[in-house]
RNA sequence: GCCCCCGUAGCUCAAUCGGACAGAGCACCGGACUUCUAAUCCGAUGGUUGUGGGUUCGAGUCCCGCCGGGGGCGCCA
């Protein structure tokens, strides 16, 4: 927003800089730390650093800020500057406040729903999330995983880059076939109707199995015999699973799509849209035929019948410490292995789609497979293997430790945000009683799922999270609902105006509020291209909260529709429009929903 | 044994990828609603950034060592 006012000032000292010989070094710019005024600054710390390191002798800190005096006696008048000073090594420019407030607030009115995008770039990107296993229901963890996701989709489509999602259910596995197994012999036919009820019962078959299948200290020999024959049959049927015998085919499609359904169902109510559906299954055989390429061109080896076919990956690269290890790449049996089916889904994404670059948004235990992965890639000669990048996010435990969907030991996110959308209804009802009830209900439901997204998006991805229940549904202070409630208000406030004035001059002195408030309407361009770079939709939940927190400020110290003056109140009305319309991108940037009244 | 992540206020987390006095929320204490939605605001309290060195004009941030916590490591995903 500032750009053209810095390309300004930056030529200013360039020729400056030329004529007295001072080294040119990139400038970074900042916004004034001091309360109650408004501006940019700029330091010059590296420039002296420069000049000592080309053998001159100077002290930096004061040669510094004899180069901030130079350019601040020879900046001259500038535009909607209204004073400079230097101070400390530092170049700070004081706004003209009420020319800046009307340049940010006519330009974010202006371009709307696109204030912030960044140019269009040229480059595809492909964000690969949700990759819940189907036949084990959607968990908290699941959720982190796609409310990250669909966050860092839309930063990055936001941005200015093509951007394409893509889903990656595991459908096929031993737990999956674990799930069949006990479905086929014990509860065929029992299942319950609710979309969301049958993927949950789904689960409860696996903890069964998984009870049944799992070896005790205590066992006698008799339950030893039957455990070890059921596994048998397990991985029997994972032979004719693989061998595509009808019969267990149909059982998996069946069982598998109403864990899609579930799944789909999930999405939706979270307003993810996938661009592209890979399935585990389907990248089954390509993956075979990959390792048989590896094996042909003396990257695998293969020790089958005995034992696997591997890929001894520190060996290859002439690595002397364990780095990337040796990775199994098929079984014995020659079925496939989660990193097999990687293999495959890697080039599908570069040859199908055409994708300059790859990010899989997977929790961080899964990083040596990634780099395990994209090093056999490079070592098959794919080129693109450089352009995959595992996001790797801290994996979320509930507070008497991890997750366990084998042990039946999980937050399901259905349960979460029924458990959500009650509460919202609750306070709603007493802090709104007026509200309809249609209303209070689709309130309830965006509020709700706000707060929820909202605890999950303001940690840094790389931050291991413990799930508590109360704390991610607080609808008080660094929330979700705090945001949405700022839109609220600005909404409230626009409702009672009955009509925004097509301009208006900030012709009197802003209060501090107003400047904060400007200030951070400026800035949010800036902050959606750091979001993406840095592939940190944190960076935006931090944004969002600081600019509800200056709406706010503003909201209480600044009257809008009970001031006498009409031009401030036409100024202040554009202002509240501008200030809804940002909180309204932010929020949609982190799949959020930015409800008209709660 | 090797590799990865994390140690910041009592608790949960930030800090514009080396810059001005390390900031928020929760909790606790004190104020503000016949009001444009109090799911809010204003104020107070709270810190040797795990630890010892190093680099630098300048370090929570970079480098090395140590301590503590979590995760991963040939046929689960």
């Amino acid at each position: 927003m500032f750009k053209t006012i810095r390309a300004q000032i930056e030529e200013h000292i360039q020729h400056l800089f030329q004529e007295e010989g001072i080294p040119l070094v990139p400038l970074k710019w900042a916004p004034l730390p001091f309360e109650g005024v408004w501006g940019l600054s700029t330091s010059f710390f590296q420039t002296a650093a420069a000049e000592a390191r080309s053998g001159q002798k100077v002290i930096v800190p004061q040669r510094a800020q004899e180069i901030a005096e130079l350019v601040r006696d020879n900046l001259g008048n500038l535009p909607g500057i209204a004073r400079v000073e230097a101070v400390r090594g530092y170049l700070n420019l004081h706004f003209n406040a009420g020319e800046i407030a009307r340049r940010v607030v006519d330009t974010v009115l202006h371009q709307g729903e696109n204030y912030g995008r960044g140019a269009q770039k040229e480059e595809r990107v492909m964000v690969e999330y949700a990759q819940p296993n189907t036949h084990h229901s959607f968990h908290i963890g699941h959720y982190r995983n796609t409310v990250l996701g669909e966050s860092l989709a839309r930063l990055m489509s936001f941005a200015g880059f093509e951007t394409i999602r893509a889903a990656y259910p595991g459908d096929i596995g031993l737990g999956v076939i674990t799930v069949l197994w006990i479905y086929d012999k014990y509860y065929k036919g029992q299942e319950p109707s609710g979309v969301h009820e049958r993927g949950q019962w789904l689960l409860n078959l696996y903890v069964e199995a998984m009870q049944m299948l799992t070896p005790r200290d205590d066992e006698t020999p008799e339950e030893r015999a039957q455990r070890e024959a059921w596994d048998a049959e397990r991985r029997a049927m994972y032979r004719r699973w693989d061998a595509g015998d009808p019969y267990v085919r149909d059982l998996w499609e069946k069982t598998r799509a109403w864990s899609l359904d579930e799944l789909r169902a999930i999405l939706d109510m979270l307003d993810v849209k996938m661009d592209v559906w890979f399935y585990e299954s389907q990248v089954d055989e390509p993956a075979k035929e990959i390792v048989d390429e590896l094996i042909a061109r003396g990257i695998a080896i293969d020790e089958r019948p005995q034992g696997p076919v591997i890929v001894k990956i520190d060996e290859l690269l002439g690595l002397d410490k364990e780095k990337y290890r040796t990775a199994v790449i098929l079984r014995s049996d020659g079925t496939t292995l989660y990193i097999t089916k990687d293999l495959a889904l890697a080039r599908l994404k570069f040859e199908e789609y055409g994708v300059d670059r790859s990010i899989y948004v997977v929790d961080n235990r899964q990083s040596l497979h990634f780099q395990q992965a994209f090093k056999i890639l490079e070592l098959w000669g794919f080129e693109q293997a450089k352009k995959c990048y595992h996001l790797a996010y801290g994996f979320v435990s509930l507070p008497d430790g991890a997750m366990s969907s084998r042990r039946g030991r999980v937050v399901l996110f259905k349960e979460v945000a029924d458990e959500a959308i009650a509460r919202v209804r609750a306070a709603s009802k007493r802090k709104n009683p007026g509200l309809s009830e249609e209303a209070r209900e689709r309130a309830a439901v965006e509020v709700g799922l706000g707060a929820m997204a909202y605890a999950m998006l303001s940690v840094d991805n790389n931050r291991d999270m413990v799930f508590e229940m109360d704390r991610a549904l607080s609808f008080e202070g660094r929330t979700g609902p705090y945001i949405q409630n700022a839109h609220v208000r600005a909404g409230s406030i626009l409702r009672k105006a009955g009509g925004l004035p097509a301009q208006a001059d900030f012709a009197y002195t802003l209060s501090e509020q107003e400047l904060v408030l400007v200030d951070m309407l400026a800035r949010f361009p800036d902050v959606v291209q750091q979001a993406a770079e840095e592939y940190r939709p944190m960076v935006m939940a931090a944004y969002a909260y600081d600019l509800a927190t200056a709406f706010h400020a503003f909201y209480h110290a600044a009257p809008v529709l009970q001031i006498e003056s009409p031009s401030v109140r036409d100024a202040r009305l554009r202002l509240v429009a501008a200030a809804r319309r940002v909180l309204a991108n932010a929020l949609y940037l982190l799949d959020i929903r930015a409800p008209e009244v709660m």
